[in-house]
DNA sequence: TTATAAGTTGATAACGTTGTCAATTTCGGT
DNA sequence: ACCGAAATTGACAACGTTATCAACTTATAA
């Protein structure tokens, strides 16, 4: 910036001034400023900007995800980008894995580089450690699971009542004895997905059989081989529910295999790329991430913008979605 | 950090010397400043320390993708995370959408928050807009398709020869109408395999109908209708290769509807999640992003240690997998 | 005991930029 | 030609950190 004041002939703050497209610099400095940053292919630093700036600001935001080639994640990352690349801001994204000293080390690094805001599906049932981050300015939002012993916006998904409609909607179809695929209970979704499909079975007056129930199921291959565990029993279940996208491919994948997929009803949470072309179709709860991504994305600069009115929860609701699997009677 | 300084008794540098954990600092000392950073929850300003400190890297690297939510480009990005997060690095990452404006606006606000290197995927067809990047230190590494008008590293799939290895397929049962549905013929890629179809066609003698051939098709919607009119001609396609995950979808799409998914062969560019589950499974040439991800990532940061050696072109193989909609037989 | 080396610590400048405020130039009205 | 106001420009300090180098303390050897 020096080298390009002194070839223009101006000072360091006509520059600047020019750079920030400040109104108060003559048509003919400007230009001959403009000139000297291309014939010295000037590139301007951010970092140096925001540090001196009074506004302090990075434009630059972190989004923690569980794993950013999850394609539930990946849309949400997606439609983050496009709300914050409208305002020039970029996002930093970085997936926790499910590991809670991940996320803390992830966040962490996306603090010390003084993002703006955080977008933060989290892994962890304490974010206690980010009160000093939030007294410090930083806003945040939470998407898909809420923020434990911290007062913070949420965007979350409606899973018991999701679950709830997935469950009466076998029941409907006569099924009695629904196995239940579970994520690992550490994930806050996937226990409150599993209360869903308790209460469910309570209130049509199911007894539930724990033996159908197999939870921490983490992954494609795990539910396969807990599918084929379940339909190996002596009393398989004439159903299935597979509370996650991983979890509803590795469960059909285990149904198509052991040619039960036209006997045996499956209902999955979270909608799957390429369900509607399996025979039977996969019945789906499907979840909204678009949607939640841009609620989160702006609910963020409105923070980012200086809103200080309480916290705000938003439940995004969740769609059945019938394409044949959910429709096997018994 | 000065209020630390304060508190801990003694001077700024050494503060920062605790930080950088550097080893001139006695126990003492360090446990006293520990103390006073825990009791000010003093956060490290990442962006100033990089600003003044002599090798002035920023620890974050710019990853353009053509959308983070498409499957081929998150498993780029998640291998890319991985690898950088090993180093400390963060990486931002941006979608292009295919547009050449879109890449050099995230391009610019990559390289103005002083990115140690970039990872992309490029939209545009000149990258000379790149070289006073480079010039000014910036590593990058081009990925799936090469860089024009630059010379950089460049980590491509073997298109050509994956294309025609899938057209031979489908010639060796029988086809000779084979239907052809390729992308934007501005990416390279598609303009790539475009040629594999029509060597390999030549090659075994074929003429080629250009009745058959639809270029520029987008999408998954696109894929559909043009499928559909493949399919409606008086002389139909006995086989189709689509040249593109999201358009072996569409297409895919399509048969089922018309319920000519047993009788028309289908051969898709890039594997596709729970394609093997569909009645037929989709057989596919399948590229291999992660292995992609994973050998950019290591060769930018090869370059970012240092590394001058002339650019290094790689070429990651495809795979044909069987999955039964090659397999149709004229 | 002293000289010397090794280990600690701090004062100051600098990184690239912008905020503050004062200085200078220009202009409209007399 | 002159005044005052408005527009333009610049000098300097500061943002939060680390590099440099000098000063101090302690340990070691003679």
């Amino acid at each position: 910036m020096r080298e390009v004041a002194a070839l223009a002939g101006v000072s360091l703050k006509t520059v600047s001034r020019v750079i920030n497209a400040e109104p108060a610099v003559s048509e003919t400095v400007r230009s001959r400023v403009v000139g000297a940053i291309q014939r010295l292919d000037y590139r301007h630093n951010h970092a140096a900007s925001s540090l001196r700036r009074s506004d302090r600001k990075s434009s630059t935001i972190g989004v923690l995800l569980e794993d950013v080639a999850n394609p539930f994640s990946s849309a949400l990352h997606r439609e983050i980008e496009d709300v914050a690349l409208q305002r020039g801001v970029l996002v930093l994204a970085g997936s926790s894995d499910e590991d809670q000293a991940r996320e803390q080390q992830l966040i962490a690094a996306f603090t010390s580089r003084r993002v703006d805001g955080l977008i933060i599906v989290p892994a962890s049932h304490d974010h206690s450690y980010l009160l000093s981050e939030r007294r410090a300015g930083t806003s945040m939002v939470f998407v898909d699971r809420p923020p434990a012993f911290l007062d913070a916006d949420s965007i979350l998904t409606d899973n018991q009542a999701g679950v709830r409609q997935g469950i009466a909607h076998l029941i409907a179809h006569n099924h009695r004895r629904i196995g239940y695929l579970g994520d690992l209970m550490t994930i806050t979704t996937a226990a409150e997905r599993c209360q869903g499909y308790e209460q469910e079975l309570a209130s049509a007056g199911i007894a539930l059989d724990p033996q159908l129930v197999r939870l921490n199921v983490h992954g494609i291959d795990k539910a396969d081989a807990a599918t084929v565990e379940l339909l190996g029993l002596r009393e398989p279940p004439t159903a299935l529910f597979t509370s996650q996208n991983l979890l509803t491919i590795g469960a059909s994948r285990a149904l198509h295999r052991l040619d039960l997929h036209h006997r045996t009803a499956l209902v999955g949470f979270d909608d799957v790329l390429l369900a509607d072309l399996l025979d039977p179709g996969i019945t789906v709860i499907a979840q909204d991430p678009s949607t939640m991504g841009r609620k989160a994305a702006e609910q963020l600069f409105r923070r980012i913008d200086g809103d200080q009115s309480p916290s705000v929860h938003l439940v995004v609701p969740t769609r059945l979605i019938t394409r044949g699997s959910g429709e096997i009677r018994q």
